[in-house]
DNA sequence: CCAAAAGTGTTTGCTCTACACCCATGG
DNA sequence: CCATGGGTGTAGAGCAAACACTTTTGG
């Protein structure tokens, strides 16, 4: 990889910044948002974010960004580390805070808001482009990091759209932790965790019609110490 | 090694700084490092830090302060979170990433370094002076996430000099977890998770001498997937 | 009535917990 | 020889894993 002088930019924030690995399921697998990078390697991707602004907070100012984006206001926006390792990116020291993001399914179809968002691409998370830097690091540990989460609390639901099949929430946590679950143990365990409720909708299909369920607006946070999945 | 005192408020990336909530045992309580506020708050602390330097990673920025702090290095020290909110400390915007770190006993009680040493001081983790903007959240946060790692990892022996007895391990993980824990459950299970290892060294004291133990220099991160108490 | 997916309990094995006594040394 | 802390095994309970058939709909 060559790596153009690193010359000292300072700016007085320039070089604090706020990146998001956002995490999307389309057509049964699971995607991530990548940018071209911004340096000027051809054919190299990166994880969106933009520069730090000192009057929002540092979720606040990703969470614009992934507004403007994706067109998705409240996404599920979670911290994962804060890089700063001298070199770890072409062209200049630079501290990245990065995120993780879930975004619903079937809301990554949108129309692009901007020039940015017509740019931007979602890659399947088993099939990625070359990425700049240690960008390939970082979506690693979003990658460990969201596996963990969904064993241990309830974030799955956050990739799913408002309201959703057992069946559905099962194909999800199977696909992210790229395992078959048992389908009695998981629908038990999850219910039993009392984060989901019934609706009084089905969803047809081919098939008896499946109940559909809704995330429970209330408890949300503080399922996150038991384990749901071994 | 007489470094002048370093002013948290200057230079370019002066709204860029480390924190680091520095754990250490004191006889036979857990205390926590913290320095004058140097907001004007008369009898306010915080939790020392530095600016981040941009030739260094944001560990070694940190690793080096809490050298000059302590007199130690190679620390025990884990990234916790980035705190960014607008207004969360006095006297204008301001990033910190902040740190735990762990020192081993019986090692805080060398000759201060310089002057910020001398000025810092040693409180008991259950008995806090008054802390400066939002510092009482992020040790709150630290003490959490430092019970939280004991539980499922091998973290309590960096609190512990080179060698130590199992009631030595013992009593730092139930002063820390707050709850008595079963001497032969403890004792079975610190030993199945081969983390530590026997030395041929006793302890003598009252009663029957005690059999010295030592970490594993092997082995050290891989145990962090089981839970070791419950 | 057939295909396709939804829905539903029980048994078995394992892991966690509770618990009491003998051992080695120093004074 | 006594006080003090060090060291050791087992039985019962609770939780997780494995497993197969009935139900409801659309074509």
């Amino acid at each position: 990889m060559d790596t153009p002088p690193t010359s000292l930019t300072t700016g007085s924030m320039a070089d604090l910044e706020v990146r998001f690995v956002a995490f999307s399921l389309r057509n049964d697998h699971l995607h991530v948002l990548l940018a071209p990078a911004a340096t000027a390697l051809p054919d190299h991707w990166e994880i969106p974010g933009a520069p730090f602004q000192p009057d929002l907070s540092i979720e606040d100012t990703a969470a614009e960004r992934l507004e403007e984006l994706t067109g998705l206001r409240e996404s599920y926006l979670e911290q994962l580390y804060t890089y700063g390792e001298p070199g770890r990116y072409p062209g200049g020291q630079r501290v990245s805070v990065a995120y993780f993001a879930l975004i619903p399914a079937g809301m990554t179809e949108s129309q692009p808001f901007n020039q940015d968002a017509a740019r931007a691409h979602w890659f399947p998370a088993d099939h990625l482009p070359d990425l700049a830097g240690d960008h390939a690091e970082i979506l690693a540990y979003a990658m460990r990091r969201l596996r963990y989460k969904l064993e241990y609390s309830a974030v799955g639901f956050q990739l799913l759209p408002e309201t959703f099949t057992l069946s559905e929430l099962q194909k999800t946590y199977e696909m992210i932790l790229g395992e078959d679950l048992d389908k009695r143990n998981f629908r038990r365990r999850i219910l039993e965790a009392d984060i989901i409720e019934e609706t009084d909708l089905f969803r047809a299909g081919e098939g008896r019609p499946a109940r559909l369920f809704r995330y429970r607006a209330d408890a949300v946070a503080e399922v996150k110490t038991r384990r749901l999945f071994p």
